[in-house]
RNA sequence: GCGCCCGUAGCUCAGCUGGAUAGAGCGUCGGACUUCUAAUCCGAGGGUCGGGGGUUCGAGUCCCUCCGGGCGCGCCA
């Protein structure tokens, strides 16, 4: 990457000003590059020599640098500008070799390898099997799948992968609120828990059930009749849910469920490994995970005092597995209501000697508007706009953009009836409609006989119209754009990016003809062309929204 | 009460380890279709970055404090 490489020749210069005694420490390392908000000031700037200062001066320090700074292809000019910033202009040959990047397949433009070699497991969405997705998941689906997509795109192998609490206390009283429409069904008078799941969906599910099994459980000793039905039940509910998640386009390689994690031992195991680590205690009958040791507030209960392991228990094997399954980094996509829970994953993740490689990122409350009136996702409440509903109204990809558009840290406020409308205030259009646009041109070159852009020799030095030369310098950012995006697990950056490349593409369209009697010029704006279809479709690509090539 | 997150334009939100004159979209107002897609484009207006103090050459960004909002503080999940 190019911030890597000026970088280098800082540093580079950097050692010779110590060498030459000019200045005493070379910078922290790496030297950190930013582009300037002006234009003004160059591609490139840093402020090494401001942060070096001390009680010096920093302009000569910086002339020291300049000064020093090894020849290089990429640079056009260095200034030392304001109260000591290093400006740097890149050469023209830079940026046409960047966009010729682009524009070739399997170029690898956007891609990178920080962290290759690192085995990485995201789990996100993992909602209860107690009813449909709804809107909420959506959300962490899409995240979810971004964030997956950026650590692949910067080198990591990762695993996607969805948690299944089917062992649970919301599992049994989803099955007898099941069980209990399964009764009335035939006829036998039975009531939902007062605390159960009353949502029109349960009568759904024991219908279902019903037409499988008939009235086969009416009569049944209660224990083995409610095992079956709840069993019947998050089977059909599962298949609900990845349903709805592969029409969101979200796939997870693992679907992990919390009773196989009880009968594989791996709660057993857990528990032992806590022992020898002298982090369980027994007090009051239970047994205790002495949390507080490793950061959590207090110490908290992995066995209740009736034998039964909590939720906790079941967390502490996940982490046992997973780690067991050689991953070197683990990362949590859960809502913000979890955040108390943090401490203690951490304190156990440290406790079976992984400390510091889970990490978990947590999304703020989406908001819902059906026009004025608004209402929050809650299964248990009843009151729920499903994923599907959401993707039936307003499409898979506008939903997903809507849901990326935001960092994790904001509270997301969907208007529904705005976004069924498909009203141009939906960003995804816009961006969609730069690519169908480019597609629509690229289509009328070939239909008109001209010939397909040689992008290895297109002569891009004939690119000299200011929004050519902006929009080569947006696609030239797109690798660092990935790159911070995935460092920072925010995908909200790429819709960003797109936005504006959309832009600086938009303006382009209207002060460039693209297809003109020129065959150089022509050639060269077909080649930004194509640059320009294959990044917007590249980023889109990893927000999980399609590039349509006609709209 | 304690902990975490948030407070930036009328609205929804960006603002990358502190950098140079705080941005975008929508909404509002005014313009542009014999032209490769007008689902578009151009222009205008709009701000004491919640208040106050501090650190710094420099603060929307860091620290303290207050105000306002969300969430969490179970042998629930």
């Amino acid at each position: 990457m190019i911030t890597d490489e000026i970088s280098r020749l800082i540093e580079e210069a950097a050692r010779r000003a110590v060498a030459d005694g000019v200045i005493p420490a070379p910078p922290r390392s790496p030297v950190h590059l930013e582009r300037p908000r002006r234009r003004e000031h160059g591609d490139l700037a840093t402020n090494v020599a401001l942060t070096m200062a001390g009680g010096g001066n920093p302009r000569a320090i910086a002339e020291a640098l300049v000064e020093r700074l090894p020849p290089s292809e990429l640079v056009q000019s260095v200034t030392v500008a304001g109260p000591g910033f290093i400006n740097v202009k890149l050469s023209p040959v830079w940026l046409h070799d960047v966009v010729r990047r682009a524009a070739t397949p399997d170029a690898g433009f956007g891609r990178s390898a920080a962290g290759r070699g690192q085995r990485v497991n995201v789990e996100y969405v993992s909602a209860n099997p107690t009813g449909p997705i709804n809107v909420v998941s959506g959300r962490h689906a899409a995240v979810g799948d971004a964030l997956a997509a950026l650590l692949e795109a910067t080198g990591h192998e990762v695993t996607r992968e969805f948690y299944v609490n089917d062992g649970g206390r919301q599992a049994e009283l989803y099955g007898a609120s099941v069980e209990a429409r399964y009764l009335q069904l035939h006829g036998v008078d039975a009531e939902v828990p007062e605390d159960g799941y009353h949502g029109d969906y349960v009568m759904e599910v024991a219908r279902w059930v019903a037409e499988r099994v008939g009235d086969r459980y009416v009569n049944t000793p209660p224990q083995e009749r409610r095992e079956a039905i709840r069993d019947l039940a998050l089977e059909l509910t599962l298949q609900w849910m990845r349903a709805s998640l592969e029409r969101f386009g979200t796939h997870h390689d693992v679907w992990r469920s919390e009773r196989a994690l009880h009968a594989d031992g791996l709660v057993d195991k857990a528990l032992a490994r806590l022992a020898e680590a002298g982090l369980t205690a027994e007090r009051d009958g239970a047994l205790w995970f002495l949390s507080s040791r490793l950061g959590d507030d207090k110490d908290r209960v992995l066995v209740r005092r009736d034998g039964r392991p909590t939720y906790l228990a079941s967390d502490v094997a996940y982490l046992v597995d997973k780690f067991g399954r050689g991953f070197d980094r683990l990362v949590y996509v859960l809502g913000a209501d979890h955040h108390g829970t943090v401490p203690r994953l951490e304190a156990a993740a440290a406790a079976l000697g992984h400390e510091g490689r889970l990490e978990v990122e947590l999304l703020q409350v989406v908001t819902l508007k059906r026009g004025a009136e608004t209402l929050k996702g809650s299964k248990r409440a009843g009151v729920v706009v499903e994923l599907d509903d959401l993707v039936e109204e307003v499409g898979a990809d506008a939903a997903r953009y809507m849901f990326l558009t935001r960092s994790a840290d904001a509270p997301l406020e969907f208007d529904i009836e705005l976004a069924k409308e498909q009203a141009p205030e939906n960003p995804v259009y816009y961006v969609q409609y730069a690519h169908a646009r480019i597609c629509s041109i690229l289509r009328r070159a070939a239909d008109d006989g001209v010939p397909p852009p040689r992008v290895a020799s297109a002569p891009l030095e004939r690119l000299t119209d200011p929004s050519e030369d902006a929009l080569m310098r947006r696609l030239a950012s797109y690798e660092e754009v990935v790159a911070a995006a995935a460092r920072q697990r925010a995908p909200h950056r790429l819709t960003r990016f797109v936005e504006e490349l959309a832009g600086d593409f938009s303006a382009f369209y209207r002060d460039c003809r693209v297809i003109s009697e020129d065959p150089g010029l022509t050639e060269a704006r077909l080649t930004l062309c194509v640059a320009t279809r294959a990044t917007i479709a590249d980023c889109l690509g990893l927000l999980g929204v399609s590039a349509p090539e006609r709209m």
